[in-house]
DNA sequence: TATGTTAGTGAGTAATCACTCACAAGAGGT
DNA sequence: ACCTCTTGTGAGTGATTACTCACTAACATA
C-alpha cells in the first residue's frame, strides 16, 4: 500500500509536512495525526523517526536554521558593495519568511515559548547571528560613507530587523494580501535614505 | 468554601486570569480547567459566565482593546507638542505590552489566527486604529518642522510600529531581560533623530 | 535461499480537552 | 419564613492528544 522509504527521506518529508501544516493550522494545533496524514503514514510511524514531538520540532528548527544561513551566505557572496550587501541580507530574510510563512507563528508558539527551551535557543541563536551579520554590513556601509556615522551600528541593525519583523507581522495579520519581499525592500530603501542623510557626517 | 460573587466581578476575574495564564503557559495551551483553578472556581463555572471558550477570548480581546485605547487617549491628551505626542503614543504602546506581556503571543495564537475570526478582526482593527493615530501625529510633526516632509507619514508610521514590535519580539525571546519601555523609547529617539534631519526640508 | 535489520501497521493507552446536566446553596424581596 | 433568581458544584460526555506495543513486510547481504 504505502511506499517504503529510507529514514532520511522520510524525516525530510515529515519536517516539510510540519512546516506546511504549521502554516495552515497553526504550530500548536498541529498533531502527530495531522502530520502522519499529510505525509501518508500511520500516526505511530512518526515516532519511528522522532522519539518525541519535541524532537520533531527541533529537527524542524534545524532545517529552518540551515536554510536561513544558506540564504545569508548567498546574499553576502553575491552582493557587491556595502549597500547591496545590506539590501541582500534584508531581502534574503524577507524571502525566507515568504517561503516559510509559518516562521513568525513558530516564533510565538507555545512549543517554542513554553514547552521546548531547546527550540527557543535555536531561534535565539539565529536572530543573534543575523543581527551580527547586519552589524558587520552596517559598519562597512559606514566606512564607505553610505550610512552616517553618528548612529551606532547595533541600533541600526535593530531598526532594520524590526523593519523586517514589522512587515512580516503586517503581512501575516493582513492575510498576506501584499508582496512581502517587495514591500519590505521598499521600506528598507526608505529607512536607508534616512540613514544616508549627510547631516552629522563630520561628527566629532 | 468559595466566595459567591456577582457575574460582572467574576467575568472580570476570569478575563484577568486568562491574560495572566496566557503569558505563563501560552494562549493555546490554556484550558478552561487552568482558568478555573486560577480564579478559584470549578471548571464548569467558567461556562456559566461565557457560553464558549471562543466567547471568553472575545471578552479578553475587548478588555485589551479598551485598555489600549484608554492608554492612547491619555497619551494624546497629556502630551504637549507634536514630538511629545508621538513619543507618548509609542510609550503607551510599549507600556501596554509591558503590562500585558501575553499580547504578542495572542497575536500569533491559533485561537486568533485560525479558530476565531472575530478575535482576529478585533486585533486587526486595533492595529489599524493605532496606525491612524500615528499617521495623524506624524503629520503634525511634519507641519511643525519636527519631521522631514519628504517621507510619507504612512511609511513613518509603519517604521515606528515596526520598531515597537521589533523591540517587543526581542524582549519576549530574550526572556525579558531588559526594560522594554526604556529600550523602546531610546530606539524611538534614535529613529526620530534620523527623521529630523534637515536635508530635504524644502522639497517640492 | 536464509537471515538480520529497518520501515511500517493496527490496536490500544492514560490524560486532557471543551462542554453538559442535574442539582445545591447563597442573596434579595415580600 | 417563603419564594425565586443566580452563582456555583460533582459527575460525566465524546473527542482528541502524545505515545506504546506486538507484530509484519520490505530490503540488504551472505
Amino acid at each position: 500500500m504505502s511506499n517504503r522509504q529510507s529514514a532520511e527521506e522520510r524525516k525530510a518529508q515529515i519536517v516539510a509536512g510540519v512546516l506546511r501544516l504549521a502554516d495552515e493550522i497553526g504550530p500548536d494545533r498541529l498533531s502527530t495525526t495531522d502530520v502522519a496524514r499529510a505525509v501518508g503514514l500511520s500516526q505511530p510511524a512518526i515516532f519511528r523517526h522522532f522519539p518525541t514531538k519535541g524532537a520533531l520540532w527541533l529537527a524542524v528548527a534545524e532545517d529552518i536554521a540551515l536554510r536561513l544561513r544558506a540564504g545569508w551566505d548567498e546574499a553576502e557572496t553575491e552582493a557587491t558593495g556595502p549597500h547591496a550587501r545590506l539590501k541582500a541580507l534584508i531581502g534574503a530574510q524577507l524571502a525566507a519568511i515568504s517561503e516559510t510563512p509559518a516562521l513568525p507563528s513558530i516564533l510565538f508558539s507555545r512549543e517554542l515559548q513554553v514547552d521546548n527551551p531547546a527550540l527557543r535557543d535555536v531561534f535565539r541563536g539565529l536572530l543573534g547571528a543575523f543581527q551580527d551579520r547586519l552589524v558587520a554590513a552596517i559598519r562597512g556601509s559606514q566606512a564607505a560613507g553610505d550610512v552616517r556615522r553618528d548612529v551606532s551600528p547595533e541600533d541600526v541593525a535593530v531598526l532594520l530587523t524590526s523593519l523586517v519583523q514589522g512587515v512580516a507581522i503586517r503581512w501575516t495579520l493582513g492575510a498576506r494580501s501584499f508582496p512581502l519581499v517587495q514591500e519590505g525592500l521598499r521600506l528598507f530603501e526608505v529607512q536607508m535614505a534616512l540613514l544616508r542623510s549627510t547631516e552629522g557626517m563630520s561628527h566629532e
